[in-house]
DNA sequence: AATATATACATAATTTTCTTATGTATAAGA
DNA sequence: TCTTATACATAAGAAAATTATGTATATATT
């Protein structure tokens, strides 16, 4: 991403959590659903983005399936069972590292 | 910290908002502070505390007063005027995240 | 027809920000 | 005496970005 405040580790959750609810996504699909949903507060840049889909195809947690559309390629990304699984995890973390800030940043709400 | 769920990037806002609320700190109480307040859910790591603050006293938003307590050295850092300035910038980027990754991770509730 | 923008992938160099490991030193508790 | 707590610090390495490039096709603009 650029421009935007990202705190390294979340894009992770990002892309797990996208493919959660769409089934399948390719990389440049990924960029403008972020784009989209987040009014254009968060940019996710194809640098960070590439290396972690393939790291997460690594991992086991992502499958890969290669498309030619309209004579361009695309490589559409679905969550494995493991994939699926993790996305919980992450997104329980999200959650709870949520929680924890506001709780430093604002302990009156807490 | 170690063992927790931290996203990079935010150990700058947790410190200059402690900073924001005690005034002057110190290093090892800044570290039991956040355990404190998060009931041991994020442990900041020396290793990452002391560059951090060595940067924010080099960035000019932090001044440093050494002192000595029972014969043990303590540095006390507190904000500089720059340093609430941005003290206020960063909790608004921290809001906004917090926000933009739950319209993300939670579009219903968005 | 030429040029710019959008689509779609990728990687390399660098930077930022941690973790882990290590080191020094004093005080207090078991 | 030995461990834990207090209090600082830095170095090596890893993780995860940013920034800068590169390739290639399709579409829109001038």
């Amino acid at each position: 991403m650029s421009n935007s405040k990202l705190y390294k580790g979340s894009l992770t959750t990002i892309i797990l959590k996208l493919l959660n609810e769409n089934d399948k996504m390719y990389g440049y699909e990924i960029t403008q659903k972020v784009k989209e949903l987040t009014k254009g507060e968060l940019k996710i840049t194809e640098g960070a983005l590439y290396p972690a889909l393939h790291k997460l195809e690594a991992e086991g947690l992502l499958d890969v399936e290669v498309a030619k559309v309209d004579n361009r390629l695309r490589k559409y990304y679905k969550l494995t069972e493991t994939g699926t699984k993790e996305t919980v995890n992450k997104l329980e973390e999200l959650a709870e590292y949520i929680k924890t800030m506001q709780a430093l940043v604002n302990p009156k709400l807490a």
